[in-house]
DNA sequence: AGCACGCCGACT
DNA sequence: GTCGGCGTGCTC
């Protein structure tokens, strides 16, 4: 036979079929094969009877990788999809499919030592056979007896090493190895939890979603408005069906929350799957999944791609949220792959978010996803009461600080009734650049075109981008004078001013550079859930999804950070924040206050996040979008070069909008716009940076995205790296 | 992605 | 003269 192998490399000129000769493979069996002078892994993707190759010069399957095909037939039809859809390489795609470790056979099958009885006899015949004074040996045989086999360390811990060895050499335990699997987040609480009377408007979401089995729904449910419930019991019905489950959340921090509440209902039949596991635990969990041992994958966006057969449902939690648009190598948008899956499956696809993206509004007011609504929060309380302060007032009346006196006002009161209370900042570190006094001198590092954060807890300056560390500076490099002004103020130096401001009160910090550690996302969480501090301080980090019932008042210090970056999505990143923020106030009996802050109060979109009111933000955000053709009416494509060669990069760029601009002469009515430019972000990680970009009429993406797709796939230089991004979700 | 081949500059 | 820089081409 010939068999179609992808061989396991990453680059351009390798990312097609190559032909081997074997026997009796499967299709998605990964090989080990021989490739010029020396072997690589290869994934078999088709079998056929004839090559197009000179067959005479076909090389022989060396062997396969795994006794069973990694990739199921409908994964590489997928892998097909996107790779055409993303312009993405085989090998890139075949690699989200399997657990990393996989390849280059890094596997190991964790297994363990197993005691059990050796013998049929009743407990009564075992216990007669032994000494009266046996205490221990006695008590192991009765353990074992009640308990059936059990792990040597557990046996050894509890009754010691010399009554199992006592009890091996009668003959009457005897010991094996067993293969374990790796379970995370282990010790999370495991206790059954009933499931929850669905309230009214619970009911009629799961009533709708379950009337099409392959329907595609959007459900649009305030803050605490019970969508997890919701989830749960679609998925109860589905694994009761005997399909499985996918159930996407944003990101790693808000796995543990889903997972407890999954293991509460469905116990062993759940596996986590996503980055944060460490590699023998993703291994075990993915191997549950491809052998049936569980039916339902959580995780971020990779486990969408899980090694389920018979999926039946396919559930993205906040569905919004950018994390679920991969933005590097191998870019992709989770939800698109989940609409092919679903399909592929005969699935049904739930989106749920407070605040839907744009695009999924519209596709639900377009009707091609059914919307459904539960617009009241299930403890029957108001949505919090946002207060909108007018910075430039403050400022006007004399307080140049961050915090407005209304929210020290509130912070007060707050923690003297003994609730508590989250700030909000998207601006880590200390402040957002160091600025020399006298010759206007700033810090900026050296592989990347970006002003250097100042960091307090190590007197770093650090690089946001690419996380280069520099010395903090006594005296500017430029004019040695030693006189510095800084930047914005960041959530460390939050975290010092309250400290400041309320000495007794404890304070946690939240951001990226306090959970750097696997496990300290749930720590901080957990610390702050059990009252352990009063003020939580964060980046957006804090927005996503947590349940803290006594959170009574949200501070957002820096309304305005988002709102006025010029690209188009900007008015709706910062609804979407200002809004999931906002909900996490007064999620139990009392109810919440937000105070947002802001220089410029009467902006449609502060105003409309204050209501909390979507359906009419929407709808004026959706007419502007019209107006401006931009997506979704139409796609928007960047076509980025970077390289550490400036010259190159200008030089492959001008060639290749010289072509796209023949390609717009022929296609006038397609193109709205298309332009070449140095982009914002100059240079990153020591290469320079350049991009085409091109509006396109949503109505011929469909003839024009495969030719600027040959463009860029022309002769190219390779000092220069080349990415096409469709609908990017930032254009720095 | 890696590895060999091949053609120019800088050194013992 | 030779070592070695990295541009170019190839892998079933």
């Amino acid at each position: 036979m010939i068999y179609s192998v992808i061989v396991d490399l990453s680059a351009g000129e390798v990312d097609r079929i190559f032909d081997y000769k074997g026997e009796g493979y499967k299709i998605g069996t990964r090989v080990l094969v021989s490739f010029g002078k020396r072997q690589t892994e290869g994934y078999i993707i088709d079998v056929k009877d004839k090559s197009d190759y000179d067959e005479s010069k076909l090389k022989e399957i060396i062997r396969p990788l795994e006794d069973f095909p990694a990739i199921s037939e409908d994964l590489l039809q997928l892998g097909g999809f996107m790779r055409e859809e993303y312009h993405l390489r085989w090998a890139d795609v075949l690699r989200l499919f399997i657990p990393a470790e996989m390849r280059g056979n890094r596997v190991r099958s964790l297994s363990r030592q197993q005691v059990c009885l050796a013998t049929q006899d009743s407990l009564d015949v075992i216990l007669d056979s032994l000494k009266p004074n046996a205490t221990m040996q006695r008590d192991l045989v009765t353990f074992l007896y009640l308990n059936g086999a059990t792990l040597a360390e557990t046996v050894n811990s509890e009754f010691g090493n010399s009554a199992l060895r006592a009890l091996k050499q009668k003959g009457l335990v005897s010991s094996q190895d067993i293969v374990v699997r790796r379970t995370p987040y282990k010790d999370l609480n495991a206790e059954r939890m009933p499931k929850r009377e669905l309230l009214p408007a619970q009911q009629q979401a799961v009533d709708a979603v379950l009337a099409d089995r392959r329907g595609k729904f959007l459900l649009h449910g305030v803050t605490g408005s019970g969508k997890t419930e919701v989830y749960l019991t679609i998925i109860d019905k589905i694994v009761a069906e005997g399909k499985s489950c996918i159930m996407l959340v944003p990101e790693i921090s808000l796995t543990p929350n889903m997972l407890r509440q999954l293991r509460g209902r469905f116990g062993d039949n759940v596996a986590l799957l996503h980055s944060g596991l460490s590699s023998g635990e993703r291994y075990d969990e993915w191997l549950r999944l491809k052998n049936g041992e569980a039916q339902i994958a959580v995780g971020a966006r990779s486990a969408v791609f899980a090694p389920l057969r018979n999926i039946g449902a396919i559930i993205i939690d906040e569905e919004h949220d950018g994390s679920y648009i991969s933005d590097f190598n191998p870019r992709y948008n989770t939800i698109e792959v989940a609409d092919y899956r679903a399909e592929q499956n005969g699935a049904l696809l739930l989106l749920g978010s407070a605040t839907p993206s744009l695009g999924s509004y519209y596709q639900a007011q377009k009707g091609k996803l059914k919307l459904l609504q539960m617009p009241e929060r299930i403890n029957r309380q108001p949505l919090p009461k946002v207060e909108i302060v007018d910075m430039a007032a403050e400022t006007r009346r004399g307080n140049k600080g961050i915090f407005s006196s209304l929210l020290k006002q509130k912070l007060a009161e707050t923690l003297r009734a003994g609730n508590q209370a989250m700030l909000f900042l998207n601006r880590r570190g200390y402040s957002s650049f160091l600025m020399c006094t006298k010759c206007g001198y700033v810090a900026k590092c050296t592989d990347c075109d970006v002003s250097l954060t100042v960091h307090r807890d190590d007197n770093m300056l650090k690089c946001h981008y690419c996380g280069k560390h520099f010395y903090m500076l006594d005296k500017c490099p430029n004019c040695k004078e030693s006189s510095f002004r800084q930047g914005k103020i960041g959530t460390q130096q939050i975290e010092q001013l309250l400290r400041e401001m309320f000495p007794d009160v404890k304070v946690l910090r939240m951001d990226a550079d306090t959970t750097q550690t696997k496990e300290s996302h749930g720590k901080i969480l957990e610390a702050f859930r059990n009252g352990d501090a009063q003020i939580l301080v964060g980046t957006q980090m804090i927005a996503k999804g947590h349940d803290f019932p006594k959170v009574t008042l949200v501070g957002i210090l820096d309304g305005d950070q988002s709102l006025h970056h010029d690209d188009y999505l900007a008015t709706e990143r910062t609804f979407q924040l200002i809004t999931q923020v906002a909900g996490r106030s007064g999620r139990d009996k009392d109810v919440g206050t937000v105070v947002l802050q802001t220089y410029t109060p009467s902006h449609y979109c502060l105003q409309l996040a204050a209501r909390q009111d979507y359906v009419s933000f929407y709808k004026r955000e959706i007419s502007l979008r019209e107006a401006s053709a931009f997506p979704p009416f139409s796609e928007i494509i960047r076509i980025l070069y970077t390289g550490e060669k400036e010259k190159d990069c200008i030089d492959q760029l001008t060639e290749q909008y010289a072509e796209l601009a023949d390609l717009k002469s022929r296609h006038q009515q397609a193109f709205f716009y298309l332009d070449k430019m140095r982009c914002p972000l100059k240079r990153a990680e020591n290469k320079y940076r350049f991009q085409i970009l091109i509006k396109l009429r949503i109505d011929s993406v469909k003839e024009i995205i495969p030719q600027i797709y040959a463009v860029c796939d022309g002769k190219t230089r390779n000092s220069v790296q080349i990415s096409v991004e469709r609908n990017p979700q930032n254009l720095s």
